[in-house]
DNA sequence: TAAGTATTTTAGATATTGCTAAAATAGAAT
DNA sequence: ATTCTATTTTAGCAATATCTAAAATACTTA
């Protein structure tokens, strides 16, 4: 009688469970929420973000090298300035439904 | 010449931030998505979800504390024990987007 | 090469997270 | 009333997150 592996589903749910919790950490933190937002309509320099996120840059820089890590956006230097873009399509899905929850107008 | 007040859409956003950050901080654990996951099929009490998440009934004990001051789960004693259900549709929308990217077979 | 601009990196302070162990509470059963 | 079972609460600790200030790096221009 061969011995079946009845938690092997558990393993996997729990190895799946991790893997979300890494990119949900990534964003939840409405600094990194509002750079990937601005970077949803294009590419933008560093200055530019953080001014309209209102963030030192700094801090900014920070949060960057993380998602960048994390691999939801990449750079890529232009002269002077180095540009960052969204490259996570799994990003920009969870993104979309949190812009139906919480970007409502009446809201 | 009236004075228009142009970051007020800047305002709105980092509300929308917060509030989105808030929320998702709560799913941004293993553990906690386990529950929830767990939760979706109908309520359990919590030593049958410490047993199926693999947590001690302390350490989920405040997980679900946690959940259920966020709003997304209620509870409701029956006898001796405490049956926890899913109450929030924002956390049911953002769960089966993760299930779609992390609970794929082949990955 | 020196000086300026854009960005990153490091160090350190403070706050938050998430566990364990122990004590407390609530209802059920004896 | 005492005891049992299910669950919560508290205290304390180690790890992580996130900011600021200061120093370092990279490219451009004078």
């Amino acid at each position: 009688m061969e011995k079946r592996n009845l938690s092997l589903s558990h393993e996997a749910m729990q190895r799946h469970a991790s893997e979300a919790e890494r990119f949900l950490k990534e964003l939840a933190n409405a600094n990194r929420l509002m750079v990937l937002c601005h970077l949803v309509s294009g590419e933008k320099n560093v200055g530019d973000i953080a001014e309209a996120v209102g963030l030192s840059q700094s801090a900014l820089s920070q949060h960057l090298a993380r998602l960048k890590d994390a691999g939801l956006i990449t750079s890529e230097r232009r002269g002077l300035m180095i540009y960052y873009r969204l490259c996570s399509a799994e990003a920009q899905a969870v993104l979309a439904v949190l812009q139906l929850i919480f970007c409502r107008e009446h809201s």
